[in-house]
DNA sequence: AAGTAAATGCAACAATGTTGCGTTTAAGAT
DNA sequence: ATCTTAAACGCAACATTGTTGCATTTACTT
């Protein structure tokens, strides 16, 4: 479906920093950090950054993570997300080399049972190590030049 | 063994400020903020908290974790951590009403496979809901010890 | 093409965490 | 017990991340 299309049916106006960043996330099916997005464009004001990726997540179009240091990160909804409430489940993988922050959205969070009164209502699985990439570039004794493309 | 001598074994002075986290974090077993412990001890330094969680941190005493709103939290170490390198793979708990956060010695990190070339180093595992506490207040009819089906 | 609510840009503020530096103190040595 | 000194502390200043108020601009409706 249309991007603007996509953006318009959640009630939101479809500007012109707003189908960037809507774009780039769908593309990419990664977890961006503020920082990330904001040094991908740099025309967009940061303030109106903080904005649309609230306005996003509110809407049902992304979900908020956090990585292994704690700083939020945004990914594209898989799933269709009624509102604020999200219905991802599925686990995030962060590379302990580049930074970079995926959505497995294959694999669900596992069943987990827990002793005591306490009511569960959700998980968070993040598992952490070293993306493909980085791998390759360690084991194969590449270049560090190649990492360029690699956004921190 | 005394806590004094916890702290001295690993090459830190036992200061009053970091005998009072250090003897408050091992009496609770919770994880806390920063805010919290600032609150509890309102004559130790913002600064002086900061940098002894710091040492705590590096020294293996405590560990750091982040729960569902990405906030810093630190709790006591269990197994005696070499240094820097924890090994704290048990879960997280963290209560979407009273916003506390429970470390859940005996529940063990799940096991879990994910495709791609990915390497594990690792995992966290954050379970949020509601702790027995919260529970009982607002329904005092639910089993402590019932497992309920993870969702998120 | 015009009207309007929504979105933007800017400045200021707030929360959280870090650094530099002069002073104080814990803990081993005398 | 006192001395010595590296470690720890307290304070101020700074850095980063995120929020709020408000005047201006723009996307979308009619």
């Amino acid at each position: 479906m249309d991007i603007v299309q996509q953006i318009r049916d959640k009630g939101l106006k479809a500007t012109p920093a707003r189908q960037l960043v809507y774009a780039e996330l769908t593309r990419s099916h990664m977890a961006y950090s503020h920082a990330e997005l904001e040094a991908l464009f740099l025309d967009i004001d940061r303030v109106t950054l903080y904005r649309i990726l609230k306005d996003f997540e509110d809407a049902g179009l992304v979900h908020k993570v956090f990585d292994t240091q704690g700083s939020t990160r945004f990914a594209i909804c898989h799933h269709t997300c009624p509102g604020k409430h999200h219905a991802e489940n599925h686990v995030h993988f962060n590379c302990n080399d580049c930074g970079r922050m995926f959505c497995l959205q294959a694999v669900q969070t596992p069943e987990i049972n827990i002793p005591g009164g306490f009511r569960v209502a959700g998980m968070h699985t993040l598992i952490y190590g070293s993306c493909e990439k980085c791998n390759q570039l360690t084991d194969k004794n590449e270049p560090t030049d190649k990492i360029q493309e690699v956004i921190v």
